[in-house]
DNA sequence: AAGCAAAATTTGTCTGGACAAATCCACCGC
DNA sequence: GCGGTGGATTTGTCCAGACAAATTTTGCTT
């Protein structure tokens, strides 16, 4: 197959549309492999550097997900219309989540029904491991209502580690033998959920933010949450962009 | 100058770290550019590959951009704390808001009320000047209410801004001779406001994403809009974290 | 001094090839 | 059936080279 690019667009970009158009189509549904390097290099009739160039982009637009040895695996149909990216340093991170883990302390009042385990089709159609969390403000009112799964290979010990010091991904990560490698995060709009409505004292279908959070060292998931908020009186979750050159 | 790496970190990611190091330092201040890809080579005893593998993660940092013929310039010499970037550069947002327009233009279907004038106490207890828009998908549906308050000053050109080609907040930076320093940005889950609903066509109270989105230039604030947005079937406001494996 | 055209510089795109590392899978032995 | 082993597959890293496209600099002309 040919390539139809006039002079001007680069050839990985028609490929990148191509891919792109495929994939929102259905030809590679979610959670299918994406044709090989090798393939589509026979296919559109171009070096592998132009293939993985196209790849790479789709791979910046987090519609596909590429695993060394494994292949290429479809995430989304779409791109996200708007796409921000959270950027910290592992150190910061820790420290970050050693804050908030000092604020829940101190207010010692976080309740885990640990013991509540489920085997729940959860996220990705895998099957995981169910922890239901409560955090207070210091004034005592409920911030938010955690939902985390785990793989079920760390069903054993993920209570405990719910229970004991630091956050729990980090305890996975060191029971594992693994390293954070990458934390995603997805913000929705949503009516809350009864049982979410009940937990925060709001009205059930009232504006809740749903936070989703997975992280995953090298050799795959550690755990995924839904953080449910109050939609926004209450809480604002917030980002920043600073520049720090001169735009003409 | 040789590398200092053992077998297993790629050299793309020695260099890497040892220019994140210098820009931190300041031995390649903001704003400054960097050495050329070949003075790189020459200097890393590498190919031009390995080293642009390297600029291209500054890149994605953020803390570059890279002009083709001109060079690769610093743009921050860390990552923040807790600031989210959006993932392109400079320039390529500047081009992203341009691709946002010509998809506006293709469907023809820009509302914007901007001889609507009004004096709107409306952010930070200041005066503003309103305008209004809305933005339509490819598909036609309405993917967004986009609420802008200019400062007082402005009122007069911004209406022609908005209509002309190019995103407001460049033209406003111009007009006043001032450069972007900063973008902020909040996100909250709140009920639609009946204005809302319509143009979005919700009902009224149903769950909708308000995105408050600040510039300010190095004199003071230019541009301030709230973005509204369907709750969660429709629109994902989604980030993400990706760490580097050479940390530990 | 100002304007314009050519040259030099610098990044973007692309080829072809090579080996390494991770993963997957079929086969074998128990 | 189960577990391990080895080969096949697939992506990651890296090289040397080439031309294109955009920008900056230089030098010439007026």
């Amino acid at each position: 197959m040919t390539l139809h690019t006039d002079a001007r667009t680069p050839r990985y970009a028609a490929i990148l549309r191509r891919l792109r158009a495929e994939i929102a189509e259905g030809v590679h549904p979610v959670g299918a492999s994406l044709p090989s390097e090798a393939a589509l290099c026979r296919r559109f009739e171009v070096s592998r550097f132009t293939v993985r160039e196209a790849l790479r982009r789709l791979q910046q637009d987090g519609m596909v997900e590429r695993v060394q040895g494994a292949g290429s695996r479809v995430l989304r149909a779409t791109p996200g219309t708007v796409f921000v990216q959270d950027y910290r340093s592992v150190g910061e991170l820790t420290r970050y989540a050693a804050e908030t883990r000092l604020v829940l302390l101190d207010t010692g009042e976080i309740t885990l029904d640990a013991d509540l385990a489920g085997r729940i089709g959860g996220i990705g159609g895998e099957v995981w491991f169910l922890l239901r969390g409560l955090r207070h403000t210091a004034e005592g009112g409920p911030l938010a209502l955690v939902e985390s799964y785990v793989p079920l290979r760390f069903a054993a010990i993920a209570p405990d580690l719910a229970r004991g010091a630091g956050p729990i991904y980090a305890g996975l990560a060191r029971a594992s033998g693994d390293t954070i490698a990458r934390v995603e995060q997805e913000t929705q709009a949503l009516p809350a959920p009864y049982h979410v409505a009940e937990a925060l004292e709001l009205t059930p279908g009232a504006p809740a933010l749903r936070i989703l959070r997975r992280y995953s060292g090298q050799a795959g998931p550690l755990i995924a949450s839904f953080n449910w908020h109050h939609g926004g009186d209450r809480y604002i979750h917030r980002t920043r962009i600073e520049l720090d050159r001169d735009q003409t």
